[in-house]
DNA sequence: GACTTTTAAATGTCAGACAAATGAAAATTT
DNA sequence: AAATTTTCATTTGTCTGACATTTAAAAGTC
């Protein structure tokens, strides 16, 4: 953990990534402890104010965690599945809305990925997850269910699947970009026939990984994704010209 | 981007959630100058370096960048398909190295989402691509390469095989998978005899791919998959009893 | 008009101080 | 002696005020 300046940047970044591959690179362990803000301040000859600069941009990484009063002090924190989802989360969904990603393409990588996880969900299936899809199939049946009740009920049901796979890393790739797409879902207005289609859809998939039967979820998951497109491309349609 | 108090956080927590949800809901959008920290320092009642922690946590995310001098301040930054990727390849590193995940869980998520792209690079793939691939395989067949060049320009095969999906979305994703799983493959000590057989089905691979044939391109990816796992498994056996 | 100088605004850094939390040791009580 | 309370040192969290550095725009000069 030295001080390796690197081109002129900020010494709080420089500290930052200084500690940071101290920690990638093994030097420091899962709650290790930090030497405190004071000497870490005479390490790097900076101030309190800059050192701790540079550990909270290691706390928004969720790479370290703090804690107060005596034998407190910062400590590298052992990443979480959840934390490194919800930093996903994030990230996609900024890219997603701030790169203008269009909906096609977005759509399409999300499929593709489910794609992935559904052969081997087909293989490994609990009971569990067969039971959560088929309640989250009977709440999106409700005739009162709101567009926005209905979305969140579409990404538990697609979490399950990919959940099904158990592999956490699959997981935690593919959690993150379904609720990515959340809020583009969003804005897909679900007509009561269309939810009949999606519905259909998924009993579909249920059923057949009830079966184990992989090839006829993949072939789901495919006209799945054509109606989700068909149905985002007649909502733009239908916005051009409102009549 | 008002001061919404969560729970009994730190400041500079609060603060930059707040600022954060600013910029996710939309409020403040791409290129806009935030107010500047003597300002924010009002706004929020709180002192310059409390502002500064925050606007520090939001840089570690590159979620908006700072300038100096007249006219500069901090502003909402442009989130780069190349610093999405960046923060994934990090996150992904220390979830593979710090949770302890097994080779075979992480080598069975690359591969399916890998095969989740080559379906797709068949259709489209360039002859860029198909250039990039071939002249990394020649690269792998040359006698003097160590085992980190051998990986390295691994990467690079399978990076080129990923964009030739043309989804930017899915290739950000899983560069940082297959970039993450680096270190663990640079584990393994491959043979000459291995690495004549990882060449072939890199060929087999192009081949497939330059003649569009999706389901050969799978069905080799498959092979690479058991071959990958079973180059691992063999490695471990070795260790166990290195006679 | 083109160039140079000045200036103001903003971030970057520093120093010192106090507040608040917290665990451990010391003192007190039972 | 055991249990409880108090004290205390350590560490992070926050504040104040100051100065350094960068930078673009305004002012001045030729």
């Amino acid at each position: 953990m030295k001080a390796a300046p690197r081109k002129t940047a900020d010494l709080s970044a420089q500290i930052a990534h200084a500690i940071r591959d101290a920690i990638v690179s093994g030097e420091l362990i899962v709650d290790a402890r930090l030497p405190s803000e004071a000497e870490l301040s005479d390490q790097f000859k900076v101030s309190r104010p800059t050192v701790r600069e540079a550990l909270k941009r290691l706390a928004a990484q969720s790479l370290i965690r703090t804690q107060r009063g005596a034998s407190g002090g910062a400590f590298v924190n052992r990443l979480s599945f959840e934390d490194a989802y919800s930093q996903q989360v994030t990230t996609s969904t900024l890219l997603l809305s701030m790169n203008a990603v269009s909906f096609d393409t977005a759509c399409e990588a999300r499929y593709a990925l489910e794609r992935a996880c559904a052969s081997l969900s087909a293989q490994r299936r609990t009971a569990d997850q067969l039971a959560t899809m088929r309640a989250e199939i009977f709440r999106q049946s409700q005739p009162g269910l709101t567009d926005e009740a209905f979305c969140a009920s579409d990404v538990t049901f697609h979490r399950a699947l990919v959940d099904g796979a158990e592999n956490p890393v699959l997981s935690y790739q593919l959690a993150g970009a379904v609720e990515a797409m959340q809020p583009l879902m969003n804005m897909i207005t679900f007509t009561a026939r269309s939810r009949e289609e999606i519905i259909a859809l998924h009993t579909r998939i249920t059923d057949a990984l009830e079966a184990r039967d992989a090839e006829t979820v993949d072939t789901a998951l495919v006209d799945l994704e054509h109606y989700t497109r068909q149905l985002a491309h007649d909502v733009a349609e239908q916005k051009r010209k409102p009549a």
